[in-house]
DNA sequence: TGCCTTCGTGTTTCGAATACACTATCCTCG
DNA sequence: CGAGGATAGTGTATTCGAAACACGAAGGCA
């Protein structure tokens, strides 16, 4: 499970007799797998009903030296609004760029994890997953950045969104901690012109949508700033 | 298992007490899942020496009636040169097109098969897999017309197959069944310059290198024309 | 030798991606 | 209440890749 806390994406890590490991669960006889992978969730994230997507079936045998195991992974995205500050949930989180060690071949699975993230985040609309309901450009863009590990420049960035029809402005504006105040927008699943191919059919549980590549559009000089704390309309 | 004969994709089907179905075969406790995808080929192909790469898992609750079974779907890419005829193995080949009524969700993973052979087409070399050693320019050409149904512009994708470096000509040309005898070229694994990104470190059981977009070159005018059979340097 | 078939090649046009800098608005503090 | 600090918001020129488009070359065969 992914969120974005301060200018960072977070991973959100269990503790398990000392070791660091991902959330895990056993799938019952009678339900989806991906119903498994929620209930992992659960008491580790304190949320479950959040964006999942199955990542890939982990069969080496020798992944675990004790037992054969078969793992379905899922990776899910999350709201940092959603679960602020762990209140609720025995879990940890934990900053992609500096993970502890994990347990059996659990950091490899994260890596394939944030490879399909940055992927996908360039054709499709799984970013919003990480905003809550209503947020601002700037803080949509630091979600791309932040993932994507480079600054994009401001107007470009601005101008592809609006182009792809993929946000519509509230009537609210983000009340401002500091500087000028900021136009609240929220997510709108277009069936635009813009939006190509079909929506993935199968990986994805709650469908994002698929749209044109936002582009690596490569700023030179600035500085990547911090994604802003919850909300605060007015 | 995926070839193209004739001017068509193909997809490689079991006869099982009159139904139709996938290739399948269960997952022993001492072999990773992809040494089962290929036994289960073995027998119906005459050939598991291809290129493979897990699809997805197929986990539903209800997919089959009977009992509860979680499926990890592969698919695999192979020439048409080495399964010739179906001369070994008792599958038979269907064109993707016009398929029979499959067993259980069978038809529904051939579909997703095809969506992410079609995506990946695109931007990573797996096309060459549909190939044997040494073809023509036209074959490739024809394996992307085949599997994007829709015909491409002949001089703007060998500029781009040209500039991607991923192809290089041999000294061999194709004996002329008709018209003017071609170049054969051979595949070559380049990590060039325009290779972006980094290959698939786990889907992939070969590697296919991933490439700048071969972009979906529509043309207007023309016919799609059958890959050549086998072979025939001179 | 003429005809049929496939191979092989260059240039122009169009649109998207990129690069780039200044004004506007609000808050705070002196 | 004015100045300074911070973030929001906006337009244009350039570059590069994608797309459109037509004809001569080489071989086989009747």
């Amino acid at each position: 499970m992914f969120t974005i806390r301060d200018e960072a994406l977070h991973v959100l890590l269990a503790a398990s007799l000392g070791n660091w490991t991902l959330p895990t669960d056993l799938v019952r006889n009678d339900e989806p797998l991906d119903f498994a992978a929620r209930r992992a969730l659960t008491g580790v994230a304190g949320a479950s009903d959040v964006w999942l997507e199955q990542l890939f079936t982990f069969g080496d045998v020798a992944r675990d030296p004790h037992t054969r195991t078969v793992s379905v992974a899922y990776y899910a995205l999350v709201s940092a609004a959603v679960v602020h500050d762990g209140a609720n949930g025995r879990g940890q989180w934990w900053p992609v760029a500096s993970l502890p060690l994990l347990v059996l071949d659990h950091r490899r699975i994260i890596d394939y994890a944030l490879t399909r993230l940055r992927n996908k985040l360039s054709y499709t609309t799984v970013g919003f997953q990480l905003l809550p309901q209503r947020f601002t450009l700037s803080d949509l863009q630091r979600v791309y950045e932040v993932i994507l590990g480079r600054e994009l420049d401001k107007r470009n960035f601005r101008r592809k969104v609006e182009l792809l029809g993929i946000v519509k402005p509230t009537r609210e504006q983000r009340a401002s901690i500091t500087g000028r105040p900021a136009q609240l927008y929220r997510f709108v699943a277009t069936e635009a012109p813009e939006a190509i191919g079909a929506p993935d059919p199968i990986t994805t549980v709650q469908h994002p949508v698929q749209i044109a590549r936002i582009s690596p559009v490569i700023r030179r000089r600035g500085r990547v700033i911090p994604i802003a704390p919850i909300e605060g309309a007015r």
